[in-house]
DNA sequence: CGATCGCTTGATTCCGATCAACAGGAGTGG
DNA sequence: CCACTCCTGTTGATCGGAATCAAGCGATCG
C-alpha cells in the first residue's frame, strides 16, 4: 500500500473513512488513493457543470460527497444519462483526448479533481497501476454493455426494476434506497419519459413490490419479484 | 517498434499487410502486433461460438478475416448485439474475470487467439503497453456510450442512419457498404425488429438517400441527409 | 427445379410518448 | 405562522411509432 511513496511524501493512510458511506464501490481503492493524494477538493453546486462533452480531458474526478450525472445530448435536447457517479466513484477517467460526455453535479457535491497528466505519468512508470486502470475501464465497459441490453431490449417495468436493484446495491442497505436524482434523471437514465417512470413506480407500489414513504425514498418489499424482472 | 524483442525472438516486421483491408481500425497497432505475435490463428465457421458469456476469460482475439458479433441474451431469447468485430479489430480484451458477452463468427472467419495471461504479463512489465490497453478500453467505452444514446433516445430512422455511417466508416470506400451481417443482426444491434430495419432501409431507398444494388450491399446517395439524422 | 432461408411488404396491435391537468411539498416572504 | 409560488411528481386521456402477426417474394443452394 505504499506504492505511492515514490511519488509523494505524504503518508498514505487509508482515506476510505472520509467517505462516510456504508459501502465502498468495487474496484481499485488504490486508484482512489492516488486521485485523492494528487488532487484538490472542489465543491460544486446543484446542476453545476463539472465538464462538458468535447472539452480537453485534463482532469479526472472522484466523488467524495454528493453525486454526478454523466450524459450526452442530441442537438434537439434529447438526453441520455450514461452513468451516475456516487461517493467513492471515479469518473472522467476513460476519456482519451476529450471527454465523451458532459458531467453535472446533481446536488451540492465535494469532488476531488486530479490532473490526468499525473495519473498518466504514474501509469507509464507503473505497469501494475496502468493495468488497474485498464481493468477499471473493463468493468465500466461491462456495465455499459449491460445497459445496452437494457436500453435495446427491456420494457419499462424491467428497466425500472434493474434501476432499483442497481441503486439498492450501490447505496443504502439493500432494503431502503435514498435516491439522489429526480424522476427526470431516472427517465433519462432508463431511456423512458418521466411519466412512464412515475407510472411504473406507482404500479410497483400497488403491487407491494416496493413502498415509497417519501418521494426520494424507496423501500424494496419483494426482492424476488424485482429479481425475476432482471433476466 | 521493437518493444516486443524482449519477449520474443521472432522479427517484428509489420503485419498489417496480412489483413488485406482498405482501412485499419483506429487505435494501437502495437496491440495487434502483440496479439498476432503471441497468438495462434483459428478458423471459425458461420455461427460458431468463439466464447460464451460468463466463461473464464483466458484469451483475447484479433479478427484477421471475417467478422464477429458480440452480444448478450435475456433468458427469453431477446438479444442485444453490443458490437461487431471486423478485420483488424481486437475483442475480448476488456473482460475482467469472465467474458461479459458471447461472441460468434458471422461467417467463416480467421481469428488470432492469444493467451490473456501473456498480454497481462507484458502489461505489468510495460507501463506504456498497459496504458495503451487502458486507452483502447477508453475508446471502446466511448463507443458504447454513443450507443447508449442511440438505443435510449433515437428513433428508427436515426438508428439506421447511424449504423450506415458507422459501417461506411469501417468498411468500403465511404460510398459503398458491403454488409457482413444479416438484417436480424442489424436489428439486434440497433434495438429494433427485423421488419422495422427492412422498412426503414426501403424507405431510404425510395428517398434516394441510399441505393441497394444487392441485399448485402448499400450505396450511399445522400451523405448530407444521413449526417443530418445523426445529431 | 424445387425447397429453404432471408428479406420485404401489408394489416393490425400495443406499449410508451405526448398532451393536459392537478396534487403535494418545499421554500419564500410577509 | 401562514399564504403564496414554484417545482416536482402523479394521474388521466389520447396519440403514434415500432412491434407483432401474416403473407408473399426472390435469391441461393442442393
Amino acid at each position: 500500500m505504499d506504492r505511492l511513496s515514490s511519488f509523494s511524501n505524504i503518508s498514505t493512510r487509508d482515506r476510505e473513512g472520509n467517505l462516510g458511506r456504508p459501502r465502498v464501490p468495487t474496484g481499485s481503492s488504490f486508484l482512489r488513493e492516488v486521485v485523492t493524494m494528487m488532487g484538490t477538493t472542489i465543491t460544486f453546486g446543484r446542476d453545476d457543470e463539472v465538464f462538458g462533452e468535447g472539452e480537453l480531458a485534463d482532469y479526472v474526478y472522484l466523488v467524495v460527497q454528493g453525486s454526478v450525472r454523466n450524459y450526452k445530448l442530441l442537438s434537439d435536447g434529447r438526453r441520455q444519462i450514461a452513468s451516475f457517479a456516487l461517493p467513492g466513484d471515479v469518473f472522467g477517467l476513460d476519456a482519451v483526448e476529450t471527454y465523451g460526455f458532459s458531467a453535472e453535479a446533481m446536488q451540492k457535491s465535494d469532488i476531488v479533481v486530479a490532473k490526468r497528466s499525473v495519473i498518466l505519468l504514474i501509469a507509464l512508470r507503473d505497469g501494475a497501476f496502468a493495468t488497474e486502470l485498464w481493468q477499471a475501464s473493463g468493468k465500466a465497459l461491462a456495465k455499459a454493455q449491460s445497459r445496452l441490453l437494457l436500453l435495446g431490449r427491456k420494457n419499462a417495468r424491467e428497466r425500472v426494476a434493474a434501476f432499483l436493484m442497481e441503486m439498492a446495491e450501490r447505496t443504502g442497505d439493500d432494503e431502503t434506497i435514498n435516491l439522489p436524482m429526480s424522476r427526470l434523471d431516472i427517465a433519462d437514465y432508463l431511456g423512458l419519459t418521466i411519466e412512464t417512470v412515475s407510472r411504473t413506480i406507482s404500479c410497483m407500489e400497488h403491487d407491494a413490490t416496493i413502498a415509497l414513504p417519501k418521494r426520494r425514498r424507496i423501500e424494496i418489499g419483494d426482492t424476488v419479484a424485482l429479481r425475476r424482472l432482471n433476466a
